[in-house]
DNA sequence: AAGAAATAGTCAGTGCCCTGACTATTCGGG
DNA sequence: CCCGAATAGTCAGGGCACTGACTATTTCTT
């Protein structure tokens, strides 16, 4: 009898919504390029030329993840990769014609998506929402580093 | 200049709380059991003897990826795993003593972790967020059978 | 200038998640 | 009773996501 509630677990509607998102996205933007892809190469449209770590840390991927991305990426000629000549551990990542296409066509569909959505819910609640999302996971993600900086008195 | 805002597209945003409950998940509850297999030794507290389909349902996961999670459990010694006599295609599923010492244990954490997780709202934020996620992803999955049921009219 | 620390990226390993194609079993209508 | 439809599960294939260990390059410190 001891059982938890799934449905008041915040951990297990995530998963649900992400599902959902899943479902959506796949119908009604792309079934090539996923959202996470086209988070890359919308990032790159506005700030060319970032290399991987930043482009990681913009749209919320590790290292390893992002660099499997960035490779499906190149992969298909969406994206271009060289070697930073200022600092060789780095490389710079700009879209082609191609990516820039691509990006073009899905920031469309992705808005119309977004809306549908949030079809569900009025006005307010959608921005209140949007909001609510924001603060518990910005709460969280500070929670990973435990803010030493109050204890360092050396 | 076509570029979308990540922070206004629930999708994004949805994908960064999973992320931030992974993080939480693993330094507050287990990194052994991940969150999807304790959702099935939960589910399976209340009701024993369920086959993997209707696990899957109740936890929301296809019967592929049921299958995997099923497996690792399994494997593990947590869950056991016997044809139904009365259906040859089916396997029924209850958890073993391990597996129910594991879910005891692990369900105080994942309340525990749950409170942590949800800190930075009110007590009134946290319902009203709650059922919004629920509202809009149900409406996600309602979408993917779109509604026949007003067309049979046989 | 040399060695240590930091940084960018890669790689191996594990697990979640989906789709689509396949097998085995059961069920239902003629 | 038998054959086709429905159902439970498996398997291959692709992609996301994390950790931890490793390499190469740069930077900081002495």
């Amino acid at each position: 009898m001891a059982a938890v509630d799934l449905n008041s677990q915040l951990g297990h509607l995530a998963r649900r919504l992400q599902q959902a998102h899943h479902l959506l996205w796949n119908t009604m933007v792309s079934e090539e390029i996923t959202s996470p892809q086209f988070a890359v190469l919308n990032t790159l449209v506005t700030e060319p030329g970032l290399d991987q770590r930043t482009v990681g840390e913009r749209v919320g991927l590790d290292r390893s993840t992002i660099a499997e991305v960035i490779g499906r990426l190149v992969s298909r000629g969406l994206l271009g990769k060289v070697r930073d000549p200022q600092d060789g551990r780095r490389f710079l990542l700009r879209l082609t014609e191609e990516g820039e296409r691509v990006q073009r066509k899905l920031a469309v569909r992705a808005a119309r998506m977004n809306q549908v959505f949030l079809a569900p819910l009025s006005g307010d609640e959608r921005t209140l929402f949007l909001g609510l999302i924001q603060r518990v996971s910005d709460a969280a993600e500070g929670l990973r580093n435990p803010a030493e900086p109050l204890a360092a008195q050396h």
